[in-house]
DNA sequence: TAAATTGGCGCC
DNA sequence: AAAGGGCGCCAATTTA
């Protein structure tokens, strides 16, 4: 990827002032072009050429006191984000990725340990807020250390494939920052009504609400005596006490069972989960002037899929989704990938037959149903999940052997993965994310090149399988612990390409929508919320589409496969199913 | 008493 | 339908 964009760098000297200069070329000591001393970062920005890319430590501390300026940011170069993918691939997961301890690295100085993170503050609407508080590092330091990670960047297994990791995972962290500062639009009198709706009133108002009362009741009066519903270790009892064991109280472990407490304990458990996660405190906490503002961490995953730190925003349950309504004259327009991760197996195994099926014009998995399940999508569906997944009993391990004889190289792919992991070698996604090395395997982690390399490549990280490990590997004696290496590495391979992917997507809309009044609003691994004029709704449906394409065509290169969305616009959120 | 762990369940 | 992967959050319990 030759990236001709101009670079400059922006870094705060520690006095509440900022310095802003051209990045020198590589092996130019010093910059040649103006060195700018101001006050306010968001003049920098516009003294600089429009389309500049910013290197800066952390677009987290940055960006949103630019945009409250007024001031958006096309690209730039995240120096922690960055150090955080390097260190990965280097096999160095775990040392500190802040902007001066990588300086300190590059200086043989002491190495400052990263800042603990704070916890997300739901009334986080001052633009000064900085998640990643850090010292400051000057401009000169700033800039030794993006010399190194463009010289580290050259130095991975798929140099331009890292690049463009990098940036896209940067260009993330700028639709965070805008994302959180457009908001979800929530009505909470909408919320409101449905808190009373399915719970029923409070008693004295802020109390517990009725509904949950009367189950509780009624799961009691069902054993007889006092049994606390949210209590496992009560309800355990209770059923013992009735003849019944149990290993836990888990939905699927009691819902079979014949008793009369089975069908009042399922509803408490349900709507309790929401009163205590979504219901009137969270509302009060999370919904300010008619928007929910989750604070989103691109790549806060090892796999490389997006966190939000409070509000529990990647798991609002279905039926709150009733909340979320478009501004009046507005859509939301929702799209989900379809597919998304079998698709991203497709591209990334080569298998010809599997890239053909997932390049066809209709749902994956009826098309993989008549590629020897006679026409059975669900059990091409298990099939596909439990090779995915790493399923180790049940039907989607009778079913794999029909999808490995169709699919020999996809099914190959993933496996090698589990073995990559078993053997306690490192794996990464497409675009090179890598997996940290297995607990306790301790200092001085060889890191090579490899990874999962079915193509015929040099056989992965070798990590010399150091004695006395925590996880109990040995050769030859696959433990408990070795085992759940192999379906995370496995796993990893898929969800975290799939992640490589959802990242080039989100870059493409988000400078798709850049001259619209269109905002994203949220987003959720394979789904994407876009609030609209209703009058734009149509173009920015097309401008999704677009997105996905061309996201497989910069990560995956010419492939078959295809990246379809499911698209609505709504008012309503929960229309949009 | 505060921090860490556990059980459970919401989302993908 | 359940069980494989990834999370965050809550309440309760255990540990330090």
């Amino acid at each position: 990827m030759s990236d001709r964009t101009p670079r400059w760098a922006l870094a705060e000297d520690g006095d509440g002032w900022w310095q802003a200069a051209p990045v020198p070329p590589a092996g130019a000591a010093r910059a040649d072009g103006p060195l700018l001393r101001v006050r306010d970062p968001a003049e920098a920005i516009r003294s600089a050429p429009p389309g500049t890319r910013w290197v800066w430590r952390s677009t987290a501390a940055v960006y949103p006191r630019l945009l409250a300026a007024g001031v958006r940011v096309e690209r730039c170069h995240d120096i922690e984000d960055a150090e955080l993918l390097l260190l990965g691939h280097e096999g160095r997961s775990g040392e500190p990725r802040s902007a001066a301890a990588a300086w300190a690295r590059l200086h043989h100085a002491p190495v400052p340990p990263d800042p603990p993170q704070r916890a997300a503050d739901p009334r986080a609407q001052d633009p000064l807020f900085d998640p990643q508080p850090a010292a400051p590092l000057p401009l000169d330091a700033l800039l030794a250390v993006h010399a190194d990670q463009a010289v580290r960047l050259g130095a991975t297994e798929h140099p331009d494939r890292m690049r463009l990791l990098v940036a896209a995972e940067s260009a993330a962290f700028l639709l965070a920052a805008e994302m959180h500062r457009a908001g979800l639009p929530w009505r909470a009198d909408v919320h409101r009504a449905l808190l009373t709706e399915l719970l029923g009133e409070r008693y004295g108002g802020g109390g517990e609400p009725r509904r949950l009362a009367e189950l509780a009741d009624r799961v009691s009066a069902a054993f007889g005596r006092r049994v606390r519903p949210d209590l496992p270790a009560e309800v355990v009892k209770a059923f013992a006490k009735d003849g019944i064991k149990l290993r836990s109280t888990r939905r699927w472990e009691i819902q079979e069972l014949d008793h009369p407490a089975v069908e009042p304990l399922i509803e408490y458990k349900k709507l309790y989960r929401i009163y205590t996660a979504h219901g009137w405190s969270w509302l009060g906490d999370w919904v300010h002037a008619g928007r929910f503002r989750p604070e989103f961490v691109p790549g806060g995953t090892l796999t490389g899929r997006w966190v939000t730190n409070g509000g529990g925003a990647l798991q609002i349950p279905k039926v709150i989704r009733r909340a979320v309504v478009a501004d009046p004259g507005w859509r939301l327009v929702v799209a989900d990938a379809d597919q998304m991760e079998p698709r991203v197996l497709a591209a990334i195994s080569r298998d010809p037959a599997f890239m053909e099926v997932a390049g066809r014009p209709e749902d994956l998995y009826t098309a993989v149903s008549r590629q020897g399940f006679s026409g059975d999508r669900d059990k091409a569906k298990i099939a596909v999940l439990g090779a995915v997944y790493g399923q180790t009993s049940g039907d989607g391990l009778k079913n794999l052997a029909a999808l490995r004889r169709r699919f020999p190289r996809a099914v190959a792919y993933v496996d090698d993965a589990a073995k990559a992991g078993e053997e306690g070698r490192l794996v990464r996604t497409w675009l090179g994310r890598t997996c940290p090395p297995p607990a306790g395997s301790g200092e001085g982690y060889e890191a090579g090149d490899g990874g999962v390399d079915p193509g015929g490549g040099p056989d992965g990280i070798d990590a010399g399988a150091p004695q006395g490990r925590e996880d109990g590997w040995t050769p030859g004696h696959a433990s408990t612990n070795t085992r759940a290496r192999g379906r995370f590495t496995r796993n990893f391979v898929v969800q975290g390409s799939a992640a490589d992917w959802a990242l080039l997507m989100l870059a493409a809309l988000r400078q798709a929508t850049a001259g619209m009044r269109a905002e994203l609003v949220f987003f959720q691994h394979d789904e994407v919320l876009v609030h609209c004029p209703a009058e734009e709704a149509a173009a920015v449906v097309e401008a999704i589409r677009a997105a996905g394409d061309r996201a497989g065509r910069i990560a995956f290169g010419d492939t078959p496969v295809r990246f379809p969305f499911t698209t609505a616009v709504v008012e309503c959120y929960a229309d949009a199913k």
